[in-house]
DNA sequence: AGCGCTTCGCGAAGCGCTTCGCAAGATAAC
DNA sequence: GTTATCTTGCGAAGCGCTTCGCGAAGCGCT
């Protein structure tokens, strides 16, 4: 069959009627009916390999390709799905972005699309995307601890997966940091290096409170931790900006000068390292600074610190596989990845 | 009007039969036909105020919203924009991924759905996404000099804006940052240092090769600015990663000892930063950079540069809002931002 | 009172697709 | 040779919405 006449041939009927061509363009054209095309192209029925043929052929040679929203609409499911931003503190966070962009290619690969919305704090809002048809499923960020966005999700039947985990992990796909095993780690070569007191710049404080649980795991892990190595752990919430980090820090420098060392959950590194270095503190002979931190920026920094991977793009690519998964029927059961975390 | 008990009864239907209410139970309800409760909708009748509120009032009570696709199906438009990233480079780019912060919050907050998808080569593909329904409009991100999928749009009448600009701009909508003024008040600021040969890092040779406009505005007013100011200008093409950035920055200081200072398009200073302190040259003493960047991030990082103001997010959203207000015939002819580009 | 004129609610057609159930031919079983 | 069983194509009925055009009122005129 040749080729190029019939796309050229596409490109100039495109150009003139300026609508696609539909289903029924192609049942005529093949001499078959409406419905024969779309079990050609669905697969749901079996069809003779000569009327397929046929049917095929007129695809190719309209350069048929099928109406999403009619789609939707007749099938009840759109291919489509959704992630939720969270919007405050949006502009703040690089590995959140980053998220998005490892799920966007996985959507992409996958022949999906996908929905991008700042969350809405309703959780009835949210379930609505999915209700109303815009998405088959959902991908959640910035995970609680106990997430009400979860429960009505559950309830609603909807298939989801979360970056982030909540407390009860049962029944659930999560892709998540081992923001855990991170922080013990970080302890533990610190604490080889010979420090004996060490701050936790952790996530600020109004997402402890919201019950953000990858702050919460940071904390409880961190005093665990830091009690059975039987050093000192200073737990900090502090936010991500410069200028508070800076303040914290120096508080800090000043309040409690055995502190030699520092991990923080975040860039607050930047402001903890200007703090230094007003203190004339040399990093790292006189204090050491684990961060947790992507890999991108973890190559663009100098100072090189040592740094935690947070492989954010990676993670957002398998959330997106996994959720895709769960839709096209291919997963079984729950699936739940810790990645990263490594020093 | 009582809410509350609307709104809980509502939940307790939603639960039980699992599907939102449609436009049929609304008209039913408020014992009207069909038809007029999408003229109350959309407002493109007038409605008896009496019948208009018994309308909304079954509305409020059965807690109903339209149902995405069915209506995209129905009117042939989707409420959506199309977003397109740049695929290969995309982890390496932060600026990129807060612009989509920005088109992210402003769709949203404008009541539209954003959809992301790695930019296909083809212009084909991409206009098909607006062809098949699944959009209104894109917004295109690295744009060329000379943009194929431009006169694509154009040739289908879809609408979209462009985050930066092609060379001939006319009657087309664009957000871009204003490159070359940047780079001229970055030159000058460093001419009145009484610097006499200063670097470009200009963003890599392959993005000049393919046309990335940025890349050529920034080199061509370099190449200018440097003669008009009478010092001497070096243009490096180089990527973002500390590795090359770092290797084109000691080649640069051992074959080009004069050169003290540099202006970089992107991270190319972390690169530099690192060859100048393995030079043991101090910024801003021996060495002085200019670099552009978005805000967040310079606030962040320490050493603190001379930054070029970057308004990522602001540009993603206003790149939102221009491509919106065209769909909604709100715009009155193209519209051309240059934002940013202080010091 | 009679005429056109506007106002406003209604029914129905249709957007492009999926999917159910039928019918006609082919195949197998007895 | 007849009946039971597949196979395979077709028509038609929606999915939930928009929108056209009709017709029944309501209005101000003469």
């Amino acid at each position: 069959m040749v080729k190029k006449p019939a796309r050229s041939r596409a490109r100039i009927a495109l150009m003139s009627d300026m609508r696609p061509p539909t289903m029924a363009q192609i049942a005529e054209r093949a001499g078959v009916a409406l419905s024969t095309v779309s079990y050609v192209l669905s697969g749901k029925r079996t069809v003779s390999p000569e009327i397929r043929e046929r049917v095929l052929a007129a695809v190719e040679e309209l350069d048929y390709r099928p109406h999403g929203p009619a789609r939707a609409l007749a099938s009840g499911n759109s291919h489509t799905i959704a992630l939720f931003l969270p919007s405050p503190r949006w502009q703040l966070i690089p590995v959140q972005q980053t998220f998005v962009a490892g799920a966007t290619q996985e959507t992409s690969a996958s022949d999906y699309a996908l929905l991008l919305s700042t969350s809405p704090a309703d959780p009835e809002t949210m379930a609505r995307v999915v209700e109303l048809g815009r998405a088959d499923g959902v991908i959640l960020m910035e995970t609680l601890a106990h997430d009400r966005r979860i429960e009505r999700l559950k309830a609603g039947g909807h298939p989801f997966t979360l970056i982030g985990r909540t407390a009860d992990t049962t029944g659930i796909s999560f892709v998540d940091v081992d923001t855990g095993a991170a922080v013990e780690k970080g302890l533990a070569y610190l604490a080889e290096l010979g420090h004996r007191c060490v701050a936790l710049f952790n996530f600020p404080q109004d997402q402890l409170d919201a019950g953000y649980n990858a702050a919460l795991i940071a904390r409880d892990v961190f005093e665990e931790a830091t009690g059975a190595l039987g050093i000192r752990g200073i737990h900090l919430p502090c936010s991500h900006p410069a200028a508070e980090a800076f303040a914290v820090a120096t508080e800090l420098l000043r309040t409690e000068p055995d502190c030699t060392a520092a991990i923080t959950t975040g860039w607050q590194f930047t402001g903890l390292l200007g703090a230094l270095r007003a203190a004339d503190l040399h990093v790292p002979d006189d204090f050491s600074i684990v961060s947790v931190i992507e890999a991108q920026f973890a190559e663009m920094l100098t100072p090189a610190l040592t740094g935690i991977e947070w492989p954010a793009f990676e993670a957002g690519r398998l959330a997106a596989e996994m959720l895709i998964e769960q839709l096209t029927g291919r997963a079984t059961g729950e699936r739940q990845i810790l990645i990263g975390g490594e020093l």
